[in-house]
DNA sequence: ACCTGAACACCGTTCAAGT
DNA sequence: ACCTGAACACCGTTCAAGT
């Protein structure tokens, strides 16, 4: 068990009851509403309580401040794209590489086009908070499900799995984001899903050892 | 020449004198510095104007709202990159698109490290402002350096050389910005050094019709 | 003409008063 | 025990008064 570090963003206290866990969830709910309906800056404590229907007071006792409001919504969207990505590894174990190139470029894809405009907004949020040590979590399970994944190839072995791992996730993770920067729209989007498989299956094979076709 | 869309984010007025560009250029130093210093929930227009030795009125008769100062500071950081993306690829036209890709990709690092500070804080709030248009014209500008340098190689065609560009871009810029959003510690950028021109390059390849090498 | 900074509206956060 | 929302400190922005 990891010891968590105490960042001062998690909720003040974990809802133990049914009544508090709703709140927590019609909170966090909002959160996303606002942030998608009326956009960052007029994401403010009292519009997302009124939303939710509580009492600002009420909120800040689950949410100390702003800043843990959106880390936990942003907590839990990340968990999903990784709880996603590690689902799709699993499956993709024991095949070529660019199936599992493939494989994951579009499990991750589906993950974050789930919900555009959401994704889009927590993006855009996602610099207002220090987020690093999450990010770091994230992407270690990321990482170690695409690693696992990787050394079950059919087609290939790898020197250094782990800078071959980080690479894939950087380029992946940041290629997708950039998209969702310049707005997300739909041809972008088609191009990203059509080229980078491409490209990751390419940078694969270019840092295997071959084991079936070698020379 | 394009006609600017006026985004209501560009100073209220251009500086026309000596003592005015002064003023501008101490507001924006005074911006980077304040947010590399203090970070970006500290980065108050109080706090840059003082900083910058200047009354706030005065300030928001160059900058209209807080929003166009962080816009003014990212374009500038934004065209320095821009430019030196542009720059290399000139240099770099008629070699191979190995040559090529490493090239670019230390090209683009190279600007980006400059200042790794700075160059962190812009991207933390680069969320907080609509820089769409922004964005949308620096990664023109690049693309068609890009494709233009491309269009040249000694050693591949491409059918098709906008998508091409297109995920180069993507993935590069991405992958660069989330190293930095992951705290761009050495040992990470210089992995990034290592692996993304392999990886560019790769892509390249798969995606060309190899003119040297055709079996 | 240009600059200044007190003043205003609004936001994040708290905590005395209520149930 | 738990909830409420007025109150406080602070921030972005303006504009009357000063030079």
């Amino acid at each position: 068990m990891t010891t968590a570090r105490r960042t001062g963003l998690e909720p003040r206290k974990r809802p133990r009851q049914a009544r508090s866990t709703a709140t927590v969830e019609a909170v966090l709910e909002a959160t996303i509403q606002v942030l998608v309906a009326e956009g960052a800056p007029r994401l403010t404590t009292t519009r997302v309580a009124e939303r939710a229907g509580v009492s600002v007071g009420t909120m800040y006792q689950y949410f100390p401040h702003k800043q843990s409001l959106l880390y936990a919504v942003l907590e839990r969207h990340l968990d999903g794209v990784a709880s996603a990505v590690e689902r799709a590894c699993r499956q993709l174990q024991a095949s070529s590489i660019a199936t599992m190139a493939s494989g994951v470029v579009n499990a991750y894809l589906d993950a974050k086009t789930v919900d555009v405009e959401a994704s889009r907004a927590l993006y855009m949020v996602s610099g207002e908070i220090d987020i690093s040590d999450l990010l770091g979590r994230i992407s270690k399970r990321i990482a170690a499900a695409i690693e696992e994944m990787l050394a079950t190839a059919t087609d290939a072995e790898f020197d250094d799995l782990s800078t071959v791992t980080f690479t894939l996730g950087v380029a992946m993770s940041g290629a997708v984001r950039v998209v969702f920067d310049r707005g997300a729209k739909k041809p972008m989007l088609r191009a990203l899903r059509e080229e980078l498989p491409t490209m990751c299956a390419a940078y694969l094979i270019a840092v295997s050892n071959n084991v079936l076709s070698r020379k």
